[in-house]
RNA sequence: GUCCCGAUCGUCCAGUGGCCUAGGACAUCGCCCUUUCAAGGCGGUAACGCGGGUUCGAAUCCCGUUCGGGAUACCA
């Protein structure tokens, strides 16, 4: 580890490659996990690492571990974790063990595991590898402007305390009662370490450390390695801002003498501006925006595995987690941070709205329009218009959201139907004239029957020959007066849901209206 | 400021020294299909940040530089 040259992400790639093929021994069952920390909407960033998580483990027949994170007592947010559950099941990414699920290792969450950290506190204090710290957060904050004022390339504490007593420390300034405790980062400190995405990466010299706060409560760094060591985790997926904490946990294993676990760091997702996601400035960093806009969890699950990993093969984006999960490296990773653009979730949300059938997609649109409040508590009739309309819209579909809105003419009665003014401005040629073209053809067609394609017949000739007019044209008014839009789901097929009786009430109060 | 990570079309990926006058997908533009809008088909525009090396040969390796990002908390 001592000896890592600037070796070049290249190299360390063709290495790692090389042993994989040539060793071809399928890895022990892994064991990952994903700790988010409960503190506002789930963010997108804990999908994406789940997504990797529970690909190993269940390439490898292992387990995939969520550990809630709740160790800031000042930052939580109530109901944050039913999110994270909900959010995870809903994209199929749901963990093997977790709080709500329990598990061979339980508790899964740290505020009920504060038990287990002392103790190593206590080894590492006895042992001279921490130490007792009663510096004031006045006294750092002064000591870290002074600092950043000069331009000084000092960082981190002073060691001020190191090897005092608290009655010697007590009598300089900026003292204060309740110590925390610090690691002491020794001078030989191993910076260096192999990540499973990088090859090997060298890390920033780390200061001394927290690692038990004033409240008594572990910070994340004393808090994630004994609990990853005592739930037998053996490979930590987390994101690339921890590289520079990483020599930090790697000393503690060593000191506490576990074995510590392989690292991959995803690279970081990013705004349009390249800066680390944030919900602030896109509101696709909320994993509940997805559902809310009405996108499939399919989709987003194979948009998040874009964002970091090549095509199957090119020109196939789309991808079942099966058959990701049979293919993946963690060496085929990329390295730069992807921006988060939803413009090819789009795309691959029409794409995978179109791979179900009707049926199955009607399901989900009936779903996603209660539970949105599209529909509230609707009919049998209601509902049966939506799927009969089904077929109509699902070419034309983009997100779930769109469904209700694009059939809402099925839904309202005659006499409540609107017809839609830019719509009615923009008719061409004599729309009275073609209007009685078609309630007189209309009329002239037998009530059952009264099929698509017999409607279109009877109207290309009844209207578009009769009059000498194109069906761009003949059309047009046709399709205000029955959908009140000039655009539509395809009319014939809608006028054949419709029915006979209602398409002549509509079009004659179009009529009237164009009259009047 | 210091340390670390990264860099190929607008965006996401391919590229592991010759197969690259750099490939695919999305977006965009044009054409076809067409009763609207879509979907679909066909085609176009569009990138190796810069400078030095190494080499017969570099998008690929090395060095420097620039730019971007992250860390530098009793947050995670």
């Amino acid at each position: 580890m001592t000896g890592v040259h600037s070796a070049g992400p290249g190299a360390a790639r063709r290495i790692q490659y090389s042993v994989l093929i040539m060793t071809d021994a399928p890895h022990s069952p892994a064991r990952t996990r994903v700790a988010p920390s409960p503190t506002g909407d789930p963010h997108v960033g804990t999908a994406y690492m789940a997504l990797f998580d529970k690909a190993w483990a269940r390439q490898t027949g292992g387990r995939f571990v969520l550990r809630i994170e709740d160790t800031d007592r000042n930052r939580l947010v109530p109901g944050s974790e039913e999110q994270i559950y909900e959010t995870l099941d809903w994209l199929a990414l749901g963990p093997d063990e977790s709080p709500l699920l329990g598990g061979p290792y339980a508790p899964y969450k740290q505020s009920e595991r504060l038990d287990s950290y002392r103790p190593y506190v206590d080894q590492l204090l006895a042992d001279g590898h921490a130490y007792y710290c009663w510096c004031s957060q006045e006294r750092l904050a002064a000591l870290r402007k002074e600092r950043a004022d000069a331009h000084s390339p000092e960082t981190g504490y002073d060691r001020l305390c190191l090897g005092m007593t608290k009655e010697e420390r007590s009598k300089l300034p900026g003292f204060s009662e309740t110590p925390v405790v610090r690691m002491r980062i020794p001078d030989d400190v191993e910076l260096g370490f192999h990540d499973l995405i990088r090859g090997d990466v060298r890390a920033p010299r780390p200061d001394d450390q927290v690692i038990l706060k004033a409240d008594g409560f572990p910070t994340y760094h004393l808090a994630v390695v004994v609990d990853d060591h005592l739930m037998g985790i053996d490979t930590v997926v987390r994101g690339e801002e921890w590289i520079s904490s990483t020599p930090k946990h790697l000393l503690l294993y060593k000191w506490l003498g576990w074995q510590a676990p392989q690292f991959a760091h995803m690279p970081l997702l990013r705004n349009t501006d390249k800066s680390k996601i944030s919900k602030r400035k896109n509101p696709a960093a909320r994993l509940m925006w997805f559902r809310e806009q009405g996108y499939l969890p399919e989709a987003l699950r194979n948009f998040l595995q874009l964002l970091a990993y090549p095509t199957i093969a090119e020109g196939e984006e789309m991808e079942s987690f099966e058959s990701f999960i049979q293919r993946f490296r963690w060496s085929d990773i990329s390295t730069g941070g992807p921006v988060f653009d939803v413009t090819k979730l789009d795309w691959l949300n029409g794409q995978y709205i179109r791979s179900l059938d009707v049926g199955a997609l009607a399901d989900r649109v009936l779903e996603y329009a209660v539970a949105s409040g599209q529909l509230t508590d609707p009919s049998e009739a209601a509902v049966a218009r939506i799927r009969a309309g089904m077929p109509l819209v699902r070419e034309r579909l983009t997100l779930l959201s769109e469904a209700v809105p694009k059939l809402s003419f099925l839904l309202v009665e005659d006499a409540g139907l609107a017809f839609d003014e830019d719509s009615v401005a923009k008719l061409k040629g004599d729309p009275a004239a073609i209007l009685d073209a078609a309630l007189a053809t209309l009329e002239g067609l037998p009530e059952d029957g009264f099929d698509a394609e017999t409607i279109q017949q009877a109207l290309k000739s009844g209207v578009c020959e009769a009059l000498g007019i194109k069906p761009r044209v003949g059309f047009a008014p046709i399709r205000v007066g029955v959908t009140g839009n000039r655009v539509s789901p395809p009319l014939f097929e809608s006028m054949e849901i419709l029915g006979r009786a209602s398409c002549l009430a509509r079009l004659r109060r179009f009529a009237d209206q164009l009259a009047g």
